[in-house]
DNA sequence: GCTATTGCTGATATCGTTGTCAAAGAACAT
DNA sequence: ATGTTCTTTGACAACGATATCAGCAATAGC
């Protein structure tokens, strides 16, 4: 432990008896390079502890190594299984994950982020709903040639990188699952309108009950925006209605969990009174009593794939990958049971 | 929108008739600048958009304007609010927060750090529990000569930076509130051994409990590791019992959720035959039903006093900030009532 | 055999700041 | 007047990497 000062490209070039170039050449893994004089550099390198220093690469090379990720969303669960997914492969590749948050009703959005990329350097940005889905965002963002991958945007541009997934599919699944269990009255509550999973995801509800001649009652169809609060307030007004329906399908675990509680508050019994569908299988579901049916998307993977898209443009060295669509799971649980009656 | 180039040190010295070294001293604050041209300098800065390049910087003079967030902790609200405080200060001052997850059982914790660090210039740390507690690691860092802060560290070190609770107060004033409402028989779920919070949070019970003369019933104590299946299981043990306690007190909110599902799962009404206490006033505890009465810590406002302390070692700018001890609140809901019988 | 191409290497400029040091002038003391 | 100190300023080196460009062999093409 004594060496203070670290050890630069100039330490290893006189080591290996070569000029700072060719050592610079063997770590950005450039061509033209002979096989002899690379293992002599890199025997070096190993040898002295050699790490190039980021600020330095990053002044010349104009690059920081560092992605951003920009978010504007309450679920703290649902960023941080993003986050995990982004460090993964920040861990792998050498990157630095800086966080940004946002104000998406923010006018200036756009300026603001390109001149925090601007300041910073940021190689790269992984954008999340409901910023995935503000075209002028990204349109400045194109505009100033800024490097992105979007996590779950509304339609899949064939412009930009991105990772979706069946928000569609899956409820238009669990709904028939629903229906095949004997229930023709059905509540739901929407997401927050700004987000376009939440029109996916009715979409997928309504073409559901429509295509078995279901009617959708309009009084049982509630517009949340993903709180648990929101779905509280929902839950206590579909359950003052005169008739009440025997399933109510939130957009979202969060909001099943504020109509369970309006439920209990209620004196209703879960499920044999109400069955409650939730999404995303955040932790809450499993955690109520009686435990939520849900839908189980794999975020921290696609949050790891938008990693690994917005890298193979960034990074030459990383391989390029492509956009794709994740397949959520349904995950049936006490919350969900069969019409008695 | 015209311009491409970004504007430096060069083009403001020049606007300005000054040395770029003048520019230099305007931008850092330096003493003996007059007045004069200080305006002169500022003006130019202001009128041509200059932000000075922070690789640059950062090279020349060996900082990075980051600071990292160290954290193995499993729970998310805890880490997203402990985020969003940090990014509060950091926002302020101009710094940048990158994430570093950690694996407390990784022996080599030290010299990792202290090599990313390295290689990043971090100009300091935050550190969270666990790892607040391990002693080597914040003698690593000591020696290294890294500044840090550390948030809820077990004993109230003089040597380091540091903002703390009062997690012993907390519980000991819950648990005479819980012995006022008539109860005697109380449950107790211990955190991870690993936390420091785990055993003050004890000690502040069973002095409370010892000090009322109320024994400690051993069958009724269990050891969890603050999440929600741990609690679970605590709760199924506790309530397996000949004689079962009349309140629970969990050291928190997840264990506190596991004990409600495993006492509605045996068909245990709350809080009418079993009252539960939990610990951190997460989100969680007003979802359930009924809501968790709790202990609410000023999370987000610690980890912002946090990075207010670590920015004044660190930046000769911002001021220097003190250790400072955070009083908890307690929160009483529908799970705590007076024994009835 | 002579030129064109290719592969490999290094000298040196450069990125945009801050650090060092010295100079010029003002202020003050002798 | 003269020497000493203090304030203000700038020229230039330095941080540690990459970029440019040129040079030198070795090979290919005619």
């Amino acid at each position: 432990m004594s060496k203070q000062m670290s050890v630069t490209i100039k330490d290893v070039s006189k080591d290996a008896n070569v000029s700072i170039k060719t050592v610079s050449r063997v770590i950005n893994n450039e061509v033209n390079v002979s096989e002899d004089t690379k293992d002599r550099v890199l025997q070096s390198i190993l040898k002295l502890g050699f790490k190039p220093n980021k600020n330095a690469q990053s002044l010349r090379s104009k690059r920081s190594y560092m992605i951003a990720l920009l978010y504007d969303n309450p679920n703290k669960h649902y960023l941080a299984d993003i986050q995990s997914g982004i460090l993964q492969v920040c861990k792998e590749t050498g990157y630095n994950l800086v966080l940004q948050e946002c104000n998406y009703q923010n006018k200036n959005l756009g300026t603001e982020i390109i001149e925090f990329i601007r300041d910073f350097q940021i190689d790269g940005l992984i954008v999340t709903p409901p910023l995935s889905d503000m075209d002028d965002l990204l349109a400045s963002l194109d505009n100033a040639k800024v490097h992105y991958s979007i996590i779950a945007p509304s339609d899949k541009r064939t412009s930009s990188s991105y990772v979706s997934s069946n928000d569609y599919d899956a409820t238009y699944a669990m709904t028939n699952e629903i229906i095949s269990k004997g229930h023709a009255n059905i509540g739901f509550i929407k997401g927050h309108h700004k987000h376009s999973a939440s029109s996916l995801r009715y979409k997928g509800f309504s073409d559901a009950v429509t295509q078995k001649n279901i009617p959708i009652n309009s009084e049982w169809v509630k517009e949340g925006d993903f709180s648990f609060d929101s779905g509280f307030s929902a839950g206590l007004e579909i359950l003052d209605c005169p008739i009440c329906p025997s399933v109510i399908f939130a957009s979202n675990d969060y909001m099943a969990a504020g109509v369970m509680k309006a439920a209990q508050m209620k004196g209703i019994k879960i499920p044999s009174e109400l069955c409650i569908i939730g999404f995303d299988d955040s932790p809450i579901a499993e955690q109520l009593w009686p435990s939520l049916s849900t839908i189980r998307q794999p975020v921290e993977e696609m949050a790891c794939h938008a990693a690994k898209i917005l890298l193979g443009t960034v990074d030459g060295l990383s391989e390029k990958t492509e956009s794709k669509e994740f397949k959520s799971e349904l995950i049936l649980r006490e919350s969900l049971v069969s019409l008695s009656g």
